[in-house]
DNA sequence: TGGCAATAGTTGTGTTATACACTTAATATG
DNA sequence: CATATTAAGTGTATAACACAACTATTGCCA
């Protein structure tokens, strides 16, 4: 069988989908946010305030990468960049104010999409299918290649 | 609950983590191939030859993104474009031997990552996790914004 | 049948996400 | 205290991506 196989080709088919889809939603509704943008305001108002750092390695990106995504939130006002007291070379990224408020306008748009996305799909699948996916990526991040010694993180995430 | 919403999230965190992982698996190996090229070894070889269109459908992407993907793979000498007699302007991708031989080097080493990803997952509940993601995929190209009236595709396709 | 709309694909161009190599600054350690 | 380590940011390059416009071919219908 190559149902394995079939559910990596299926997530990134419907990552990819999710997030231009996503973003088409917000341009209707006026906001020219990206799925970056999206990401990053989704997990500073779930997790609360991050290092870039811990940002980079959620998201399995560079720190630069980091660094530069949250220069044009800065920019636009939607998150701050406060320095640690304690050590300064640490930053922490938090939301701003109208970070959290255009975080609660986008969330019923993605919202909607979520919604739109779980039709006729059953509580309990949705279940199992979560678990699965957590484990995969737990998994991946256990056998990673490039990146390792991070199980702690990992399993702090789960 | 938010399972749903969380399905998406990991969707997307899973599916970035495997693009890294393969590619770096890839090279390790000594092989240079990029995600997308490698997604679309992976269509033809499995769907047969496409055309353009059909891979900008099935991938999500613009025509003119799959123009210059084709482009490098046919200078790499991974795919042939060939015209189609009885409507010229039509064209068809195919798998050229090098291509085939290409992905054959390849499939261990992806297989070699869904191992590895699939750890300690039951066959029940991947099956259940495959069906998932479809029906996902499937609710949110029916509910599409921007593109709209293709659902015959979409039914073609599951 | 002749002209115009529709279709398939490519080019021109600009944007954006990405990360490698390096730098700066601060803290930890031996 | 000197050096290693860590956190973050810069300089710079690359690759994916898509909109707009263009070419070539086919379909349609009046």
């Amino acid at each position: 069988m190559n149902y394995e196989r079939q559910i990596l080709h299926w997530v990134n088919r419907l990552g990819f989908l999710t997030r231009k889809e996503i973003v088409a939603r917000f341009g209707v509704a006026g906001f020219e946010v990206s799925p970056e943008e999206w990401a990053l305001l989704l997990l500073l108002n779930e997790g609360g305030a991050k290092a870039p750092s811990e940002i980079a390695e959620i998201t399995s990106k560079d720190r630069t990468t980091v660094t530069r995504l949250v220069d044009g939130m800065v920019r636009k006002g939607l998150v701050n960049r406060i320095p640690n007291e304690s050590d300064r070379r640490r930053m922490v990224i938090e939301l701003s104010a109208s970070g959290h408020s255009l975080f609660a306008k986008l969330a019923p748009i993605a919202k909607g999409l979520i919604g739109d996305a779980m039709g006729e799909i059953g509580e309990d699948d949705a279940q199992i299918t979560l678990a699965v996916l957590k484990r995969m990526t737990s998994n991946l991040q256990g056998a990673d290649l490039s990146s390792s010694s991070k199980k702690e993180t990992q399993d702090a995430k789960l």
